[in-house]
Parts: structure tokens; C-alpha cells; sequence
DNA sequence: TATTGTTATACTCTATAACTATA
DNA sequence: TATAGTTATAGAGTATAACAATA
């Protein structure tokens, strides 16, 4: 049966009340790493080198946006521009060894705080919730961009 | 058994794609009023006439926050702001008829989008997602805040 | 002295529009 | 002409610190 609107209404309130749960992810990261960094760093690693646009659409943001997050990551080492071969406009990114350990570090502190925070969920319901934040996700922004692994098929 | 790293760590992954969806609702808002009111609004509504402090508690965030998302709610009319009769530092909260007619309207236009990019989601995922995300919640924001008894109403 | 709330300031994130360079 | 990306500007959200008023 298809959800009534009661439920849409409530998913609502949940969805904001996320912010505070990345508020606090946040409040836990290095001083010189915005959340923005983070994101940016973890869809790097997920996808391999990508385009400024593929980007743009994974973080579901204006362009103009994730140029300036890019410019910041790579100010900091973290990210590698490089020309496109295929296309003189584009520019490919990609993860630096020090981006990578960079990554290595929040990912630590993000898993560290969540598990502090849930320490007492079973296992079961952290893979259910991942299931259906993952389907949300696809259902806002249905994106067909390759990952890391598959992305050899290409 | 208790949920292990990598679990956390994709977890921290799927909470922040979920601010690209709250930024599609945000989209949906009307031009004065800024999510932030939103969520206030909404939690005005669920509990009543509460105090600034118990707000800030609410939200997650510093009250120097809430307390200039009030002041522009409360210049829009949507709320109103009371002395605390028994305690004079204190101010109490709560909404207007004209801010729970401007809930409503934000409530539906939320509950328009969530229908519209949900619309093949079961009943019971959607039970589930919210049922997560109040648990999530409560794990990061373990706050007793009284309900309003006539919540359920409406 | 401690607590409640407000204000000033600075920083992050975002969108729009104008711009450059390439297809 | 259209597309990929950058930059300038403005608006929203947040935290810290300093402050006033009350407990």
C-alpha cells in the first residue's frame, strides 16, 4: 500500500532533525576540514576520477558551488585537477595520497563518534537504516554515475 | 550483534546525502519563509508553549541561534513571545494562528514533494524509515521535552 | 555567582548571474 | 550556439564571545 500523507508529513520533520545529527558529526572534525571537504573527499574515493559535473550532480548542488569546494580541497592538497583528454572544457578529479589518508582520518572520527552515539543499535537496524537513506537518495536524485569499482566497464 | 565499522562509516555517508534532500524540500518553500522557520514552526506546534532554552534543545543548536530564528518569526507574526510568570528571565514560545495556518501550507507542500518523488514507496518502508530516524535521533538528541496533548489533532 | 536570552561578529554553505574557454 | 567551469555577489545558517537582566 502506498504511504498515506500523515507519513510524508512526519518523514519531513525527521529529515530536518538529520541536521543536528551532522551538526555533531561535524563538530568533530579537524579544524582546517569543512563538512563540504568531507563529502567531496568521500565521493572521490567512492567514484574514482570524475568530472567537476558528475560531481556537481552527486552532491546535488550548483556548480558554482562545487567549484569553490574543489578550489579549497585542492588548495589543501587533497584533490588533483587534471585535463580532460576527451574534452578541453572539463577537468577530471581525483583523490591525492594525502586527500586519501586525509579521508582515512574523518572517516575514523565520523565512525568513531556514530558508534559512540549508537552503540546500542544492532547491527541489523544500522544496515536497514543504510538501506533506506540509500533509497531516498535514489529516489531524489536518480544520478547514474559509475563507481570506482564498475567504473572498468566504462 | 553490534554494528561494525564499516556499517558506521557508510552510515556517515548516507546522513549526508540526506542534506541534498532537504534542500529539494527547501525549494518547495515559500520565498519568506526560510527552512529554518520551518522546523520551527513545526516544533511549536508538537510541543506547545515551551521556553527559548527548551527550543535551542530541540533545534541542536546554540540558542544565540534560536533566538534570532525567533525574532524573525516572530516579526513575520507567526509566533508569539510571553514572559515566563515564574521565571523572569524566561521567555515562552508559541504559535499564532496565523503561523499554524502557515504550518499547514508549509506542511503541504513538503508532504506535495515527498509524494511526488516517493510515490512508489510501500507504506511500511516509509513506517520504517521514520521509525529509524526518530531512534536516530533520540541517540544523538536525548532530550525530555514534553509533547502538547492536542498534537495528535488535525 | 549562575542562568536566560540577545546582539555583534565571523565563517560556512548555497544560489544566481556574469564571465571565459572550448565544443 | 551550447556546454564546462570559474568568479562575484548576496542570503541563510551557525558558533563564539560579550553583554543585560534575573535567579
Amino acid at each position: 500500500m502506498t504511504a498515506g500523507r500523515a507519513e510524508f508529513r512526519e518523514l519531513a520533520r525527521q529529515l530536518r532533525s538529520v541536521n543536528a545529527v551532522n551538526r555533531e558529526l561535524a563538530r568533530h572534525l579537524p579544524s582546517d576540514c569543512p563538512p563540504a571537504s568531507a563529502g567531496l573527499l568521500s565521493l572521490l574515493r567512492r567514484h574514482g576520477e570524475i568530472r567537476m559535473s558528475e560531481l556537481t550532480e552527486l552532491l546535488g548542488i550548483d556548480m558554482s558551488v562545487t567549484s569553490r569546494h574543489v578550489a579549497h580541497a585542492t588548495e589543501r592538497g587533497w584533490i588533483e585537477r587534471h585535463p580532460d583528454p576527451h574534452d578541453g572544457r572539463s577537468r577530471l578529479l581525483r583523490l591525492t595520497e594525502s586527500g586519501d589518508r586525509q579521508l582515512d582520518d574523518l572517516s575514523e572520527r565520523a565512525t568513531d563518534t556514530l558508534a559512540h552515539r549508537l552503540y546500542d543499535w544492532p547491527d541489523d537496524d544500522i544496515a536497514a537504516l543504510n538501506a533506506l537513506l540509500d533509497r531516498l537518495r535514489t529516489s531524489f536524485c536518480p544520478a547514474q554515475i559509475p563507481t570506482a569499482r564498475d567504473s572498468s566497464k566504462k
